[in-house]
DNA sequence: ACCTGAACACCGTTCAAGT
DNA sequence: ACCTGAACACCGTTCAAGT
């Protein structure tokens, strides 16, 4: 109770920069950190605010709303990744595959980003130098000039499905063994109906319900999709 | 004021059947209403149980949670997806697209559907028969086993990221013209960018923003993945 | 067995009032 | 100019109480 008289008798404020000025990049921020902790449906404009001490009031002078947030969060993941091997032309289909693999770890180093990212542009320097890299690799294919800025939009569109895809299913509180009496219950499934009617769905019952963890998929479709735009190339490129 | 004597005083009732039970086809009725008039996002128990004349908590004696409602609407847009035509081997990658063409437009029927499509297994037995089409297909396209049970998972993710991506667009309130607006502005944000370091992105900027709307889009992307699969087929089928 | 009102613990966004 | 408390109009889910 006794307090010395030369001590002021304001209550001890919190240490740290108590009066520090919000501004987007702390907004995102604490968005990330959100995220990363509690996945995309935790990211609320009320935690986010509360992550920073203050009312979710209070984000809406520097964010324009929930959609904005979004797409600054998919900017910083954007920004995460790295593609350090110069462009070799003869290797253009791998180190398409590899800049494939590089968007599914960012995507999966922030989970929940990918919902944000469905539909969205990343307009942000180093999401253009992924872009730019892109149509590099693709032109070094001879893939023609309207093909290749199509494939900028299909990349992308997969890596970021899939990425959803592993965030849905990890939002359920199904533990990798639930995960696994799923698949086998499937298999047993499929296998248990009329070999007259689905004759291929029985046979391929095992194979239909494999690979479904892993990357073995992911690295199909890349595979399926590189393979595909290969297809496209000019036969007598012009210059 | 007055009633005759024989009228029962009991208040008139909604006249068409007062008091029908609830079962889970009513709600997955009143749910698809919802979708197709709100949309995605507007499907939420209350609502449904409000097209009921309910309250939302009379919804769980039928249906487990929000999830498994969703997943039943799935099954819905899945049994509307018609296929006719009979399995030509010849025709294979043809008949594939259409398939994919049919995906897309029982989607878009349902807008907001996709969403909930994503990391669904659809098992009705529409759903079934059009895995075992698709399986056909590619068997008919000499597809090996494992490459066909995951295009069979490839395949509806394409075409569930594409719908998705038009529902995630058209939950905003821009008018045709603010997305033409949009465009524009972004063909001239990559035209204005440093042709040093952005070749590319400069010299396609038109390339890169066409085709935004329309299918030609969904074209490309059908096209690119049916001829990934093609080549991976045997070359020397066995049997 | 099925249905319901009321409650609990959440959302995004707005707005008048403060500094 | 920036921040805030309080309110508005929503969510999914649970549960005790009714029929």
């Amino acid at each position: 109770m006794t307090q010395s008289p030369w001590q002021p008798i304001t209550p001890a404020k919190p240490a740290r920069t108590p009066k520090e000025p919000l501004n987007r990049e702390r907004i995102v921020d604490a968005a990330m950190r959100v995220l990363v902790e509690s996945g995309y449906e935790a990211v609320s404009m009320r935690k986010v605010a509360q992550a920073l001490g203050t009312g979710p009031a209070s984000l809406y002078a520097h964010v324009a709303n929930k959609r904005e947030l979004d797409q600054l969060l998919v900017e910083r993941a954007a920004a995460q990744m790295r593609y350090d091997e110069p462009v070799d032309p003869a290797r253009w289909q791998e180190q398409l595959k590899a800049m494939m693999r590089e968007m599914l770890r960012a995507m999966r180093a922030n989970p929940g980003v990918a919902r944000a990212a469905i539909g969205a542009v990343p307009l942000g320097e180093r999401a253009l130098m992924s872009t730019e890299r892109m149509l590099t690799l693709l032109k070094a294919g001879n893939i023609p000039d309207q093909a290749a800025a199509w494939a900028v939009d299909l990349i992308p569109l997969y890596v970021t499905a899939i990425a959803f895809e592993e965030t849905v299913q990890s939002a359920t509180d199904w533990t990798p063994d639930d995960v696994e009496r799923f698949v086998s219950g499937l298999r047993s499934y499929f296998e248990s109906l009329p070999a007259d009617r689905f004759p291929l769905t029985v046979a391929l019952a095992g194979a239909l319900t494999s690979g479904a963890a892993g990357d073995e998929r992911f690295e199909f479709g890349i595979a399926v999709i590189v393979a595909g735009l290969a297809s496209l190339a000019e036969k007598n490129p012009a210059s």
